[in-house]
DNA sequence: AGCATCTCTGTAGCATCGCTGCATGATGTC
DNA sequence: GACATCATGCAGCGATGCTACAGAGATGCT
C-alpha cells in the first residue's frame, strides 16, 4: 500500500543531501549510515512516483523534483514546530534543550549572562559549545546547533537568501591596541592615517576583523602574525609584539595596552544569530533569542 | 527513546477527534479502530509532555493544546500537500484521484462537461458523487470528499470561518415556473406582489431555494408539497399543482411550463466548491477546481 | 592498463511502531 | 439495577526503518 502523505522525516533527507551535496555526508548529518538515506530516497521517488535524485559521476544529485521537495520541506519543518511551539506555550515552563554555539569573542561577551538567565528558567537546557570558523560557515553550523553567533563585517550581508533565520544583535566597534609606550599611546583617538607603517596582528584570513583591517589600511597591511584567540593578541600587543585591531566590548585593556577609537573610517563587526527556520519555531529556542537581543542591547546601552 | 518530531498522522487524528467530536466518530473518519485513536492521542500526549484530550462525562474533549495542535495540524498538512504538490507540477499529468460531489441540479450542470474534460487528462481519475444536503452541512462532507459543490441564498456567507477553501462559481438566478395556463403566464417577468396567495411546491427546510421563497414572499408561503428532487417539481408544475422557484440554468422548460423572472427583489443562489485546504493544495484537485470555475463561467456567459 | 579509493546501492536480520480484535472500565439512561 | 454507549488496556501481527556488511560503478594515480 502506498503512503498517502508524504513523510516529512524523508523530505528532510532530501533536504540534507541537497544542503551536504551528497548521501554519505546527508548520513552523517543525520547520524544514520549511508544506507538508510539512500533506502529513504529510493521510498519517497516510489511515493512521488519520479527519481527524486540521479548519479553523476561516483555521487548523487537533486533531480528537480528532488530540489523542489527539499524547498518544500522547510515549509513543513516550520509547520511542525509551529505546532509544538504553540502547545508548548500554553506551559508555563519552555522546556527542551538549546544549543548555541558562538564564536569565542562572542561567546565570553554572551554566554555568562545567558547561562545565568538559562538556570533560572525551569526545564530549559543551555548547551554552549564555542566554534571558531569563517564568516561563509556559520550557516553550515545551523544544521547541527540551534543558535549559531555569527559575526561579519560591517556592512555586508553574507546571510542574505541561504534560508536562515537572521537575528540582529548588535554592532561593535573595532578599536586599535596599541602597546603603552607606543608613539600614538597618548592620543586619545587614531585615524587611518596615523597608523601606516604599523606592524599589525591580526586574525586569520577570512574572519570578519581581517577584512576589516585590510579595508582600513587600503590594501595588504603589514602582518606579522595571524592569531585567532583575541587574549593571546592581548598579551603580543602587550608585549610590545605590534598593534592590533580589537572589538571594544569584548577587550579589556585594564591597564595592559591602550584602546583607542578610530575616526574618519566606519570600522566595526556586525554580530547576529543565526538559525534554520524550524528550529527558530521552537518556544525554548524563541526564548533564547529574545535573551540574546535583550543581553546585546544592554551591553551597547551603557557605553 | 522520544520522537523528536511531532506526526503529522497524529496530528491529524486530533484534528478528527476535535471535528467530530469523540474518538469512535473520528476512528470511523479515519477508517481505523476506535483503538488505534486512543492510543495515537496517548502517544501524542507523551511526546508534548501534556494530554491532549480530557474525559467529559462518557466521552472526551479536546484541551487547549490539543485545540492549539489541531489547528496548527492543518498548516501541516497544507505544507505536506504543497510538497507534493510542487513535486506533481513537473509531471506533464496532474495524476490521481479527485473526489468530486455536488448536490442534484448542481451535479447536471456541472458534471457532464467535467467529466468529458476529465478524460481527456492523463492519469487523472475523478470519481463522481451527488450528496444532497442541507446548507450547513456541505463542510462537513469534505472530511471525505475532496471538492464538494455547494449552494446557499445569495447574500449569505455560511462558509465563512471554518477552516475550508471556498471556491465561488456562479451566481444563478431563481426564476418562476409557472403552468402554461396559469393568470400569469403570458407575463414577460413577475414581481413579489404578484405572487402573493399563490400555491407553492418548495424544498425541505434547511434547503437554499427555501429559504429564499420565504425572503421574496415576505413571511411563509403557502408550501403545498416540499420534494427535493427539481425534475419532480417540474413536472408537478406542468400538471398544474402549484408553482415553483427554479434554478434558471437548470431547469429547462421545453414548452411543458414557463419559466419567468423576477424584478424588484433579488432571488438567486450561490453556488460554490468547498475543499479542505491540504487537499485543495493537490495539483489534481487544483486543476479540478480550476476546471469549475472555467466551467460556471461558460455556463453564465451565454445567458 | 591496472589497482586502490571513494561513493552509492543491495540484502539479511533486528528492533520498533501502529493497527486489529477482544476484554475491561467508566458513565449516562431506562 | 440492567443496559447501552463510549473510551481505554493488552496481546499479537504485519509493516517499516535501521544497522552491518557485501557488491557495483566511477575516478584518479602509478
Amino acid at each position: 500500500m502506498m503512503s498517502r502523505s508524504l513523510d516529512p522525516h524523508a523530505l528532510e533527507v532530501v533536504r540534507a543531501v541537497g544542503a551536504r551535496g551528497g548521501v554519505g555526508a546527508a548520513a552523517e548529518l543525520l547520524h544514520v549510515t549511508p544506507s538508510a538515506v539512500s533506502q529513504t530516497l529510493q521510498a519517497l521517488s516510489r511515493d512521488v512516483g519520479m527519481p527524486v535524485t540521479e548519479r553523476v559521476g561516483r555521487g548523487v544529485r537533486l533531480t528537480p523534483a528532488g530540489e523542489a521537495l527539499a524547498a518544500a520541506s522547510v515549509d513543513v519543518a516550520v509547520a511542525l514546530e509551529r505546532a509544538r511551539a504553540a502547545c508548548d506555550a500554553l506551559r508555563t515552563d519552555p522546556g527542551g534543550e538549546v544549543t548555541v554555539s558562538a564564536f569565542a569573542s562572542g561567546a565570553r561577551m554572551l554566554f555568562p549572562t545567558l547561562l545565568t538567565w538559562a538556570q533560572g528558567v525551569p526545564g530549559l537546557r543551555v548547551v554552549l559549545a564555542d566554534g571558531d570558523v569563517a564568516t561563509d560557515q556559520f550557516a553550515a553550523l545551523t544544521d547541527e546547533i540551534d543558535v549559531v553567533v555569527g559575526h561579519h563585517p560591517e556592512g555586508e550581508d553574507p546571510w542574505a537568501g541561504i534560508g536562515r533565520r537572521v537575528v540582529p544583535l548588535l554592532r561593535e566597534p573595532l578599536d586599535v591596541a596599541l602597546p603603552l609606550d607606543h608613539r600614538l599611546a597618548d592620543r586619545s583617538w587614531l585615524t587611518p592615517q596615523d597608523l601606516a607603517d604599523e606592524r599589525w596582528i591580526s586574525v586569520r584570513e577570512g574572519f570578519p576583523v581581517a577584512e576589516v583591517l585590510s579595508a582600513i589600511t587600503g590594501g595588504a597591511p603589514h602582518v606579522t602574525q595571524r592569531l585567532n584567540d583575541f587574549s593571546v593578541v592581548e598579551a603580543l600587543v602587550a608585549a610590545g609584539h605590534g598593534i592590533s585591531l580589537l572589538p571594544r566590548y569584548t577587550t579589556s585593556a585594564q591597564g595592559r595596552f591602550r584602546l583607542l577609537p578610530l575616526r574618519g573610517v566606519r570600522a566595526a563587526r556586525s554580530i547576529a544569530a543565526l538559525a534554520r527556520p524550524d528550529r527558530a519555531e521552537r518556544l525554548a529556542v524563541r526564548r533564547v533569542l529574545d535573551r540574546l537581543v535583550a543581553d546585546a542591547a544592554s551591553l551597547t546601552a551603557p557605553h
